[in-house]
RNA sequence: GGGAGGAUACCGAAGUGGCCAAACGGGGUUGACUGUAAAUCAACUGGCUUACGCCUUCACAGGUUCGAAUCCUGUUCCUCCCA
């Protein structure tokens, strides 16, 4: 099976340039891709994931890939899917996420391989020295504006009339496309891929080749996931999912996979893991067979997990998880507890405050981030919504004390099914 | 430059002097049912308060009135039509 079988039976192809032709370079032997990111944040999300992940498949293939990092077109504003004008990064913000998007891409890819090695560039080193002038020249002469406004992502934001499209945006495709032309003249790069919404820049970057070069490079896009209930993929109440373990712990990240909906399961799992089709189709059987038991859930969580957060990071969100939703708490002891400190939500709390009268719940729980105010607590009480070391609280008045502290030290609360925080005493 | 219409809570959208913290729908939170799933049903969804109630909100600033999201004046922004 080759790269691009492989891919296919994954679901991971949206579109491709001349497929045969494609398939015959694959085949011919290993080649050069790559594929942007753009560092519009300080970290990755899980729907970067699609893309990085698909290097490192062609990477386990025998090819070579490289991660670009945009320094330059994230100057700019990538137009693609977006509805509004991008508000522009400062500098400073920008070589900071710059930076960051760096790490996390070195992570996730192999730049030891022995034959071929992942390689990590950042566009603006041949970007930013490039004169407006000739860049106008030398690839601007090259792109009629015609093709440019049939393109789909600059249509998109030309037919709306109320925002438009500035000239930066504008421009964005000539960058992007003269990355790739940079790439296959000084690295052999023969193959660009990315989200379906950058169709419209990499056959930009394929014309471009043609044109300059008068030779033939090839696109292919991977598909925008979508969950089965119709919301946007990677999004949760609070936010972004995201890579950085500074920003979505280890623990919440495996929540996140073990909550994916039983009609995603499969998809994500061909999606966002290695596994081979037989394992996969294995854990289908088990899925269909007892959907309560969850296994293919757990196989997805703890394989993207592990790959994103490591063996370690991976083992303590799996025993926190066991330890909360395992079943009895009663039985916990204090060690085993200790293992949810840190990885649920914790906060601090003086245990002076518990002393004597102690300590409103309602404030506690606006304390711990569980509640946005002391009004919400009460409503959330009230829902019979919180639970104080499991125990579910009824009374809006609830004071908390000193002996509501498990082992003497920490405080377990629940806010619904699956919400939970920690309060320390110290 | 002229004319018409519009701006309401997280989003969409009612409301045209008191019964408006503001219908309804979506979204969100919680509950029941379950499997940390989906679907369904129910409650809640500006802030403070045990509650009576109080406070802040209907683009912004003033005004009329016992009383304004609603009327008047000015300002900003948007849409459409004419030039």
């Amino acid at each position: 099976m080759d790269i691009l079988e492989e891919l296919r039976w994954r679901g991971l192809v949206a579109d491709s340039t001349d497929a045969a032709e494609l398939s015959r370079r694959v085949n011919a032997g290993p080649l050069t891709l790559y594929c942007g990111f753009d560092p519009t944040a300080d970290s990755l999300h899980v729907g970067n994931l699609v893309p990085l992940l698909a290097l490192r498949r062609f990477q386990m293939m025998g090819h070579c890939p490289i991660a670009v990092a945009g320094g330059a077109t994230g100057m700019i504003g990538d137009p693609s899917g977006k509805s509004q004008e991008r508000v522009l990064l400062t500098p400073e913000a920008l070589s900071h996420n710059i930076a960051c998007v760096k790490a996390q891409l070195a992570r996730l890819l192999d730049f030891e391989a022995g034959a071929n090695p992942a390689l990590l560039l950042d566009n603006a080193q041949w970007t930013a020295s490039v004169g407006y002038l000739d860049f106008l020249r030398e690839v601007g002469k090259h792109f009629s504006v015609n093709m440019m406004v049939a393109k789909e992502s600059v249509r998109a934001r030309m037919e709306d009339r109320d925002t438009g499209i500035s000239y930066t945006e504008f421009s964005y495709m000539l960058l992007q496309a003269f990355d790739f032309l940079v790439l296959n003249r000084d690295h052999g790069c023969e193959l660009q891929i990315g989200g379906s919404d950058q169709w419209g820049t990499i056959t930009a970057g394929t014309d471009l080749i043609r044109r300059k070069l008068g030779r033939s490079a090839h696109g292919l896009t991977l598909p925008l996931i979508t969950n089965a209930d119709g919301t946007k993929f990677g999004k949760t109440e609070k936010g972004a999912v995201w890579l950085d373990a500074r920003r979505t712990s280890p623990y919440r990240f495996y929540q996140f996979w073990i909550h994916t909906d039983d009609r995603d399961v499969v998809r994500y799992l061909k999606f966002f893991t290695f596994l081979p089709e037989d394992a996969i189709s294995n854990l289908e059987q088990q899925h269909l067979k007892n959907p309560g038991a969850r296994p293919a859930h757990r196989a997805l969580a703890a394989a993207v997990t592990e790959l994103v957060h490591g063996p370690a990071a991976l083992a303590e969100a799996m025993r926190a998880s066991d330890i909360l939703f395992g079943g009895e708490l009663s039985g916990v002891g204090e060690a085993t507890f200790q293992d949810l400190v840190g990885e649920v939500p914790t906060r601090e709390i003086a245990r002076t405050q518990l002393d004597g009268a102690g300590l409103p719940l309602v404030e506690v729980l606006v304390h711990a981030g569980l509640s946005p105010s002391k009004g919400q607590a009460r409503k959330d009480i009230e829902a019979g919504g919180i639970n104080v070391n499991n125990t579910r609280q009824t009374d809006t008045q609830r004071v908390l004390t000193t002996a509501d502290l498990l082992f003497g030290k920490h405080l377990l609360l629940r806010k619904g099914k699956r919400t939970y925080a920690v309060v320390t005493a110290c």
